[in-house]
RNA sequence: GGAAGCGUGCCAGAGUGGUUGAAUGGGCCGCACUCGAAAUGCGGUAUGUCCGCAAGGGCAUCGGAGGUUCGAAUCCUCCCGCUUCCGCCA
């Protein structure tokens, strides 16, 4: 959500992003709605004054009685309007774009994304290359027959060594965050309908949620519960940054992507994500140095892991609705021959603390929205698949990378 | 799942139909007193929104949404949350 007052006086500018990330709003409806709004709030305000000075004091004349009971139906009928308006207003409100970052390129899908940085030398192999799916259904780290039948389309269990594995990223990952003062977080999964309009996940991403309840669905990011967790609140400018790193399973119906990657542990339905997530001050520079920050942070973690990595800017068109800027990290995978999607790192601006309340008091006194970020740290079982095709060996095992030694007894995953 | 109670400002806590945006106390900020501090005294201390260059003013808000009334923090309905007891359960 946007500022209405900032709306107003740049219409154009809002019309120029809607262009650019390739949706479709009507600034012209949304400021007729807005003086519409307006002009009957000032109606209606006028007549509850009037309303208030007369029913001051004690019991009412017979003559002054009747004067107030017909003010209160002339209140009735305008309120009833101010409501439908309003409704209209903030529904629309809704679908207002965040403006894009100047830098971020022209562009309609991830194909017109721009590479940015790469890290890594495309490991070469002299035997054939083995895709994930065929190296750990051979380890006997995925079942993905048994998966599907007791779970679903794109049901699977992990075994052994992918167990492990999980576990030793996980930990791994946790250490790295704490030791940099990331507070650590088990985020809920369920979470009512106001945290996915808060982040911007609702309303148009109504298809890739399971809703749950009447009012709760299953997060497809630990990002919306996260963000919740300070909805309504004012924090003092001394508490900010907020620097959370959180776990919690994720869950995506996958609606509209029923072509790509049917089979394997790239694009389940569920999955696990430690998440960072920042909450600071309501500055642009501040906002793009905590988003370099969390886009090296993630890189750190893949340089860790030894995997061939590139950096992304996306296109506006690859953009939501809210953000401001996003970038990337797409993993080597051998078997593609290409970079795949392992982090998403984007900011916000106010767009989604507008929507969820989230302020903060600055020194002077005065009250801000907060700006606010994230970004994946890891998401299991997706990196494993990019560590496992990485790490093969001829004889068909896998290595595991160095870093998770520390937590794992094995240094080989082998058939046992 | 069954029963009861509760939800007021930064905090505690009054307030059960009529200038109540809300007593009182604490906290916090400012000023005075003091060499300084403590103590004390005085003053200030919500948010949103609309109009306005501003000063200022209007409106809304006592968990949320409706309703009754000329008038609601106070009465009614529903919802949400919290607490306690019972049942069930990892």
């Amino acid at each position: 959500m946007l500022d209405i007052k900032f709306i107003r006086d740049n219409p154009d500018l809002i019309k120029e992003a809607a262009r650019k990330k390739g949706v479709k709003f009507d600034v012209e409806q949304l400021l007729a709605v807005d003086e519409r709004r307006r002009h009957v709030l000032k109606e209606l305000e006028n007549k509850r004054a009037k309303q208030n000075a007369g029913s001051r004091g004690g019991p009412k004349a017979p003559t002054e009685l009747e004067e107030l009971k017909k003010l209160k139906e002339e209140i009735k009928v305008l309120d009833e309007e101010m409501g439908h308006v309003e409704r209209e207003f903030n529904e629309l409100m809704l679908w207002v774009p965040q403006v894009p970052d100047s830098s971020v390129p022209e562009g309609k899908t991830d194909a017109d994304n721009v590479e940015i940085r790469k890290w890594g030398k495309i490991p070469k192999f002299n035997f054939p290359v083995k895709d994930n799916i065929a190296l750990m259904e051979t380890l006997d780290m995925l079942d993905l027959e048994r998966g599907a039948k007791v779970s679903g389309f794109r049901g699977y269990f992990l075994k052994n060594g992918a167990v492990l594995l999980s576990h030793a990223l996980w930990n791994f990952v946790l250490e790295k965050f704490v030791k940099k003062g990331y507070k650590p977080l088990i985020a809920p999964a369920i979470a009512r309908e106001s945290n996915f309009v808060g982040t911007g996940w609702l309303p148009q991403g109504r298809d890739e949620m399971y809703k749950i309840g009447d009012d709760e669905f299953l997060v497809g990011t630990s990002e919306i519960s996260v963000m919740g967790y300070h909805a309504d609140e004012i924090l003092q400018e001394k508490d900010l940054p907020r620097k959370y790193i959180a776990f919690s399973p994720c869950y995506r119906s996958e609606a509209g992507s029923y072509g790509k990657d049917t089979k394997g542990i790239m694009r389940v339905h569920e999955f696990y994500k430690l998440e960072q997530v920042i909450l600071c001050k309501a500055d642009h520079e501040e906002s793009v140095k905590w988003h370099e920050e969390i886009t090296r942070n993630s890189e750190e973690i893949v340089q860790a892991l030894k995997l061939p990595y590139r950096v992304v800017v996306n296109c506006a068109g690859d953009l939501g609705l809210g953000q401001v800027k996003k970038y990337d990290i797409e993993t080597w995978m051998p078997s593609q021959g290409r970079y795949r999607e392992t982090h998403s790192a984007s900011y916000f601006h106010d767009f989604q603390t507008r929507r969820l309340n989230i302020r903060y008091r600055d020194a002077s006194g005065k009250i801000h929205f907060v700006h606010s970020l994230n970004n994946t740290a890891l998401a299991t079982p997706r990196i494993i698949a990019n560590i496992v095709e990485n790490y093969q060996t001829k004889k068909g095992t896998v290595i595991v990378p160095k870093v998770l030694r520390k937590w794992s007894s094995v240094r080989e995953i082998q058939l046992s």
